[in-house]
DNA sequence: TATGAATGAGTGTTCATTCAT
DNA sequence: TATGAATGAACACTCATTCAT
């Protein structure tokens, strides 16, 4: 994935395939090949250690291009973020359909989220956001706006919808949605820092959570 | 705390007048001084973007001092993170007597937690760790061996306590003391990021999901 | 002047109707907008310190299109200079009729220059030649040949003259023109070093010193 | 001049000889030693084409310990200048004693400039300050206050005496000073840029302009 | 032991120049 | 011919580390 971001389609110098990269999209794949490796090199040292010259030798561009698409190192870091993360909110907000109870929602989505999330480089960004937000506010800011109070109310329609249907009996979770999804969250930075001490179980874990919060074990 | 380290006569961690502080106290103190500096900058700004000469300035001491003390900047981070955590796990360590129901033990753990750790430095801290723990394995070993698996070898042994005596019903849970503390956790790391957009109120939120867990309401 | 360069109708020097710009007029448009933007950004800002990126974006070219006149930013400066002193150095030479006194030669040539010169871009193209001068020593030897060496030619010849009419006393004179020339060369720099500290007189400081080098006062 | 900036007194490591040199001393030295070499850089490149490599080289320091004598490239062209001028100026203050004729006054004056500013390094700094004066407002400013105002403002003191003792026929010659001291201006320039084409007998030239404003031959 | 001046490798950023389109 | 995206060498400035005092 981020690997090959010089060409789209033909690489002979010939002729005979068709050349479909015009001017903007060869940009738009430098920038996506950036942004790849600039998310790459964040994650794994952080802003402040992370060298523009690598970013821009993993991309696979020189590194004057990286200021023909950001400001600056902050700036890039900021719109990284931004550029990630939005996908994410995408899927987010295409709920899916409110059939079936509430539990079995709130089960997909969790499902989704071990897939997409945890142990993977999304799953790392959320750890970097968490180490980076404070020095960040812009970051911390956008990520709270998109993502954590969207679903946080996400969370909490489900929840009320729990308690209205009689799935869920303890009314006041609806005030701390951020219950229903701690478990997930710790998962995540579980496998950042811990892993390799003792792996964890998430999908068992998350089911146990549930069960905790519905009321009864369901078998799988 | 971390603005007068210079002082001469001391406050010693436990109380009697300290002999006009020998050679070897004023090290000591000295070393303090430096710890509590590096601690301050190193949550303010993570370890790539703190300056040693920050950190002097914050101690009072020339920055040569600190090679006195420390062989590097690395080893800095490293001896900090273990000096101090070591008090937090002696507290931890030191279990209140196993009197009266788990659920007063929990909530009273929960209490000191509350108190201790989320909003202050040592809250911070933990943000530290999760933000530098990649780029520092020994750090994150250092964690996982002293604290992390002592508290979730404790959790384990209260879930299973507290199964046996009927009042935890979700026996699972004991597989994943994770869960009991990860609310914790998010709001350890809420209050450092989200606190200016929405304020989380830790204490009730502790409650509801201790209710979650114990099955029914406590009268506060 | 330099605002609109692109205008595809022209101007021509001459001044006929253009008959609706070829190729090559269109060619010499470019260059012209080209050079006219460079003078502007080099006088603003020395040789060094300007950029092609300005230059291109007040010529209204793109930075390529430089290269297809010159060969480089150092070329560029030097034609550059050439391009802008040869018309000055036409009307230097375009002596006025030698009629009337040698007075009135001079006070006109003087107030030729005070208009021509004085707190215009031609003046601020001295003092660049007098900043570059060192560093552009073609620039400083063309500038010699083709305007100092002459201007000093020229006055000598007047201020020959004038002894040979009795309208100057001091022979010695006619050893060092630069005298004659001096007070003009300082308004120059004057205007654009001290302007604003204080405003300088130079039509009346020009006559003063006429005064003095003829003997007699004028009544203007 | 530039070339030994390191130890004041003592070379040997030995250690008989006296090390006069206290680390106030060495640090005067050496802040001494990287404004002669900036100096020397400055003039033969201009501000923007010069390298603080370069400085560093010439002053025998190493690149940051600029640094902890000037904020920036900028504040050390800035005060170089002012370091450069304070004792010029010092000087200049120190007018010579009112005996004698004004004429030889004046003369003792330009004999003086000649000898302590044209063709020399102090020469080259009006050149410099005349090149760089309207990128660096403060520094015209500083010049002009310090300089130039107070000049002007000597010579005409100078030339009031002239008219007064009936030895200056031209008494407007009051309202422009600058008409005294243009030909020494212009020397000075000439020197820097023309003087291979044509070498100025600058002394010649100055005796010949006092002539033209005093009236009469002097034999010297 | 403590200092802080000095060092110089390292990094973000700029910009003249090239070249595929 | 004209373009402007891409390049990469160059440069100002920083900061961990050393060491003479």
């Amino acid at each position: 994935m981020t690997k090959e971001p010089t060409t789209s389609v033909a690489v002979s110098p010939a002729g005979e395939a068709v050349p479909l990269s015009s001017r903007a999209t060869r940009a738009a794949e430098r920038r996506a090949a950036i942004v790849d490796a600039a998310m790459e090199e964040f994650i794994a040292r952080g802003f402040a250690a992370t060298r523009l010259d690598d970013i821009a030798k993993r991309a696979g561009v020189a590194k004057g291009t990286i200021y023909l698409h950001f400001k600056d190192k902050e700036s890039m870091f900021e719109e990284l973020v931004r550029t990630v993360i939005v996908p994410v909110v995408a899927k987010l907000t295409a709920l899916p359909p409110p059939t079936g109870s509430v539990r079995d929602l709130v089960e997909a989505f969790a499902s989704n989220f071990l897939k997409e999330v945890i142990g993977t480089r999304r799953g790392d960004l959320v750890r970097l956001i968490v180490a980076e937000g404070p020095r960040f506010p812009s970051v911390a800011d956008f990520y709270y706006r998109e993502v954590v109070s969207r679903g946080i109310a996400g969370m909490r329609a489900l929840i009320e919808l729990g308690i209205a249907r009689g799935e869920i009996r303890e009314t006041d979770l609806a005030r701390y949605p951020q219950i229903l999804v701690a478990p997930a969250m710790i998962a995540v930075i579980w496998q950042s820092l811990f892993a390799r001490h003792a792996p964890l179980d998430a999908q068992d874990m998350l089911r146990v959570h549930l069960d905790l919060i519905f009321g009864e074990r369901r078998t799988t």
